[in-house]
Parts: C-alpha cells; sequence; structure tokens
DNA sequence: TGAATTAATTTAACATGTTAAGTATACTTC
DNA sequence: GAAGTATACTTAACATGTTAAATTAATTCA
C-alpha cells in the first residue's frame, strides 16, 4: 500500500518523505564531494583529512579539543586521524606544559608541503563550482546555511534544555 | 606562521579555509541530526535504517537498486542494513522472478508498525524546525539546494566526462 | 589536604562511508 | 549458442561516525 506514488510537482520544495531536509543536505554536500574526494584522493588523503591539515594551517599548535571544532569532527574521529597523521609524519604531536592532559599540534615541514600542494587544487574546483552555480547563489546558499544552523545548531553539552 | 587568525566580518559569508562549503553542509545537516537522531534511537534505528524504512514504506516491492536511489546510501551500506533489517524481521527479501539477480523488499507487518510508530515523531521535529527557521527560509533553502545539486550533481558512471 | 568532581583525551564496539574486487545472472553478438 | 560484455548485487578492507566507557590530569570544596 504505497502511501505517496505521485512525483511531487516541479514548484514543490516542501518536504514529503522522499525528501527530508538531511537527505538533501546530504545530496547536496555529496554533489560537491564527487568534485573533491577523486582530487584529495590523489593526493592520497581523505576529506576529513585535508580538514585537519587545513586548520593546522591556519591555527597551529592548538590542542585536540580546538582542533575538533575548526575541522568539525569529533573527538574519536579526531583521536584516530591524528594517529595516522603522527604516524605519517604530517602532524607533530607536543605536549602542553600548563597542561598534562592536552596535547598541542602542528604541522610538519613534510604536512606544510602537502597542504601547499592541495590548496590551489582546492582553489581550482571551488572556482569552477563557483562558476557553474553563479556566485550570487553560492553566498546566498552559505548565508541561509550560517542562519539555519544558528537556529538549529546542536546544544553543546553543557546546556542541555 | 598562522595564515588567517582574524575572524571574518559578519557580511562576508565567502569561503575561507576555515569555511568550505562542504563543511557548511554538513554542519547545517548535523544540526538537523542532532534533533532526530536521539528520538530515531529512542525506536531504536539509525538515521540510515530509518531512510531505507521510509523509502519502503512510500514505494514498496522495489529492488536493491531502486532502494539505494531513494534513500540515497550507496549499494555496500544499503547491503548491511537491508540484511539487520532483514534479520530483525523488519524488511522481508523476495527473488524477483524476472531477473534472478534482483531482489525485492517490502516491510513485513512488524516494519510498517515501527513506520507508523516513528513518522509522527519525526512530523513533530520538523514542525519545531519549521518554526524555529521559518517557512520562508526553509522553502527558499531547499530551492537552493535542489539548484546547486542539479547544477553540481555527481555524474553517472556511464556518462563520465 | 584529600575526596569528589570536572575536563581532555583515548579506547571500545558497532554502524556506515568509500573504493575495489568478486560472483552470479542477463544480454549481445558473431 | 558459446564467448564476451554488462548488470545487480555482495564481499572485503580500511576510514570515519556514533555512543558509551575508561583513563589520566586538573579543579573544587568540604
Amino acid at each position: 500500500m504505497p502511501i505517496e506514488q505521485k512525483a511531487a510537482a516541479k514548484e514543490e520544495p516542501i518536504r514529503d518523505f522522499q525528501h527530508s531536509l538531511p537527505m538533501e543536505l546530504l545530496k547536496a554536500r555529496e554533489a560537491a564531494m564527487s568534485r573533491f574526494r577523486p582530487m584529495l584522493r590523489s593526493h592520497g588523503l581523505t576529506e576529513q583529512q585535508w580538514r585537519v591539515i587545513r586548520a593546522l594551517a591556519a591555527f597551529d599548535n592548538i590542542d585536540a579539543s580546538e582542533l575538533a571544532k575548526r575541522s568539525f569532527l569529533l573527538a574519536p574521529s579526531l583521536t584516530r586521524i591524528l594517529q595516522y597523521l603522527e604516524k605519517l609524519q604530517i602532524v607533530a604531536r607536543a605536549s602542553d606544559s600548563q597542561d598534562q592532559r592536552r596535547s598541542v599540534f602542528a604541522l610538519t615541514k613534510k604536512g606544510r608541503s602537502i597542504f601547499e600542494k592541495v590548496g590551489p587544487d582546492s582553489e581550482a574546483l571551488y572556482i569552477q563550482i563557483e562558476q557553474e552555480f553563479g556566485l550570487a547563489k553560492l553566498e546566498a546558499l552559505y548565508s541561509l546555511l550560517a542562519e539555519f544552523y544558528a537556529a538549529v545548531r546542536p546544544l553543546a553539552v553543557n546546556e542541555k534544555s
């Protein structure tokens, strides 16, 4: 007994059971990633590893909590990624003299070299997307996403309802 | 040597190395999922399992390829999820008499019962988000996401550049 | 100051994401 | 109608997502 067999009209962006917001966000993200993933892969990186490298290129010597926020990764994922990047000597760990619980991280020379190789390739893909989708719409999308995040963003642990 | 230490101005939605489009899409998605995930978990479901159940509630007796498209899951993930849902007798598999390579899937009575319990809870959260973010903006976001997907969407396997 | 609590990170366990390779069935074409 | 090709999954291997629990160091406060 199918609940809904007819395709939605074209002018009807309202969600139905086939088009939830999380899935539409996922689809848009996947469209973008289908461009970036092969490029990153050609450099031997995953998307998440690149996010960590990019964060460290902008803010060196930050601890894991700060890095997690900036790369938008959960702590357990970040732990594994940092262990891997350390093993490949892309990232170096140092202990924080003020707080023995923390480690602070930085790109190695090899890490900075990778960042400088991948950065331009990433730029080129952004420019391509910007041209295909249009700068105005891209900025509108950025704005709406930021507004949505601000309105609906996850509650931090210490501000539970 | 931090490349960029100053926060971007508020009126500057342009991407920088800290704010890539895939990450902004991920953040928005995560904001939404932070509402849905606990609800789904209280029903013993993951987001992806719920996507499969929802797709089968709308279109019964479809094969795995069709199901993959509608739930936006990759084939290997779908294989595992279907095996799990079969084991729990939420989904039933039948072989396609026309093509022995295919299986067709349908919700069991238990599966339909779950769908009818979870559906309203999901609805309630959508309404809540709609109220907090605003219907007009939500529709604008849906439209932009659809346009973005259409403009940048991944190429199918048989239409590679 | 020492017990209790909090914070930062890590580990564990299981589910999914991603790519490549494998398997079985259908199709095509000579 | 047999060989070659394409299709529809499925399995494999490794990386990440998600939640809970464990570990160790800092902090609080009785």
